[in-house]
DNA sequence: GCAAACTCTGACATCAATGCCACAATCTAC
DNA sequence: GTAGATTGTGGCATTGATGTCAGAGTTTGC
């Protein structure tokens, strides 16, 4: 591999002076910088990014620690939204993937220190509480989590508004008989959600029942699709049924689907449906296609790559960014009309 | 940050004694080398991987050229495979994101050069040649694509094999009339699943009829959903409409299933499907739970980095490596009595 | 024409680690 | 008891780049 050196040689001037070439042109006279650039090129020189991070005491690497590769491919777009943002800035990044627990703290830490990473962001596969963080002697960024004193940068998606925005959507179409099919009763989401859903419902002058939300998922741990299948059928197979039902996800969107085609109640004239993610596979994929609420996560992953390294300039930031989850209209809701009242209408 | 003085300062011993007891434990002395651990651990030091790989000429790193971030989130198992792997040789990984094509030699090539990287892993989205690509001079890999002139060490599925399997599961179960739902007919896993499956029908003795394949997908562009549901519509609103259907994915597949569930075919009672990619959210989410070929994108990325890294040592291995796509049995095939005599039964 | 100011370039030390060589201390052998 | 081997430790140079400081070369001012 070439080096400064040979660079030098080649050109006839000092290493000192190739170096200024790379790091401050403007102190090199013009004659000797060309000299300099013609040799860099003719030898295909490209500085040791590794040698500049130990003088410079700048690694330019960031961590990434998370636990998105196991999960849900979706969340997958907030590492694309860090890397992107990352290689704009021309750092790179570490990634420190925690499927199995034990590792986190121990292995993962520490190759993150052997590389100097200069921050840390810490992606969850869905937006939780991260207990038992031990926080790390460095700037970090939690994406899609928070813990629980909130000392850290946040940046996680505005779930309450995506809430509201559905719900105001389908009582705008006349729904009155809105179900909320929720993930994990435990999950933040699901809380938030049902609180922004509830606020429409009050807003609107209208009762929030208790049976609003309807479990269709049990655990905390990975989805299950035949769970939320069940929960679907059974919630659809009530006599006083809901004519619009909120889900937690796209893949329950899915299952409320499947549930509704069984029972042969069409979408979205015999129901409508309201998913969350906005993954597209379903979203688009779903027939008809599915309104939903986006969750921005390439955005996501944008912003936190900018708090983390504009920190020290906009310190008046606020510590938690809410990123705003827009509903996306396509074709599974419509005016509650025909269902409500027993009788069919285009 | 502690480095090695630190500690030897510590430990009142001299550098290089610290940095024995890191490299080469058992030419220091029991004594010595328990003070140097202890002040290694009272200073939490973790060698600088920079310095040390400077210093030793190797890096360890592998850069990851791909674009699979930016399409089917499925074959995002590959970069996890990888990724996986290299935690275990305790190297990491340089990713470089070539969405845009015009980035792709100059801008990435760069940084990897920059971070002197020992190898490099061509990551395809989907199973396809690649044009155009001046072999790097460094040690690479290509998975799940290949070059023209086959010079590189290759990581590919076997889709042959996978295309045989679905076909020979299907006529076992006595379809006759079997259609091939396929992506873009110009890429290369549609040719190969076709050989495959028109293998399976020769062994069988039965007629390889010319419209066996239909394709889903016109261009060799992004999949589109729409696309494929008509021409799944069209496939099965034929009179002489086939038993079985098999896909050129699991997406397509999903089509499958609402084209049928819009013509009032039940699936497997009159309509066998067979996918391909084992896409879980897909398989397991579709009700009946769907029968695919399983691609094996984890296993195909770790083999990737053994491939790689040992390449010095198993010469003699073979340039292409095909990996087994085995057939997941679900619930959407059955017998194909009930369909092709026009009279049901379990 | 000479001093002062300025521009440009180079030698050397440095970042954090490791490789090579030397040397001191201990051990074995006769 | 001394030679020779063995073991353990330290000094110095080196990896590829950059910062500091000094000095060479050029220009400007009077």
């Amino acid at each position: 591999m070439t080096t400064i050196r040979t660079v030098a040689e080649h050109a006839g001037v000092s290493l000192k002076t190739v170096s200024r070439v790379l790091t401050a042109p403007n102190t090199v006279s013009e004659k000797t910088r060309a000299k300099v650039v013609a040799a860099a090129e003719a030898l295909n020189f490209v500085p040791d990014r590794r040698a500049q991070a130990m003088r410079s005491g700048r690694s330019g690497v960031i961590g990434l620690l998370t636990d998105v590769v196991a999960s849900t491919p979706c969340s997958m777009d907030i590492v694309k939204g860090v890397e992107e943002a990352l290689a704009e800035s021309r750092m790179s990044l570490l990634i420190g993937n925690m499927e199995n627990r034990s590792e986190t703290s121990s292995s993962i830490l520490r190759s993150f220190r052997a590389g100097r990473v200069e921050g840390v962001i810490y992606v969850a596969s869905y937006h939780r509480e991260v207990e038992g963080f031990e926080p790390l002697h460095l700037p970090t960024v939690m994406v899609n989590c928070f813990t629980r004193d909130g000392s850290l940068p946040t940046v996680i998606p505005d779930e309450e508004k995506g809430g509201y925005s559905a719900g105001t959507h389908l009582i705008a179409l006349g729904h009155r008989k809105i179900a909320y099919l929720t993930l994990s009763p435990e999950i933040e989401a699901t809380r938030l959600r049902l609180a922004g859903l509830a606020r429409a419902l009050s807003e609107a002058g209208l009762v929030v029942s208790d049976n609003l939300a309807v479990p269709g998922q049990s655990g905390t741990g990975s989805f299950v699709q035949e769970e939320a299948f069940l929960a679907a059928k059974a919630l659809l197979s009530d006599a006083d049924r809901p004519t619009a039902i909120f889900c937690g996800n796209d893949e329950m969107a899915m299952q409320v689907y499947n549930a509704a085609g069984q029972l042969g109640l069409a979408i979205p004239a015999d129901l409508s449906v309201v998913g969350f993610d906005d993954h597209r596979l379903f979203s688009e994929g779903l027939r008809p296609g599915l309104t939903t609420v986006a969750l921005p996560y390439v955005q996501m992953g944008r912003l936190a790559v900018e708090v983390l390294i504009g920190r020290q300039l906009g310190s008046g930031s606020p510590q938690v960014s809410k990123v705003d989850c827009p509903l996306v209209l396509r074709h599974s809701t419509m005016t509650a009309f025909a269902s409500s009242c027993g009788a069919r209408s285009s």
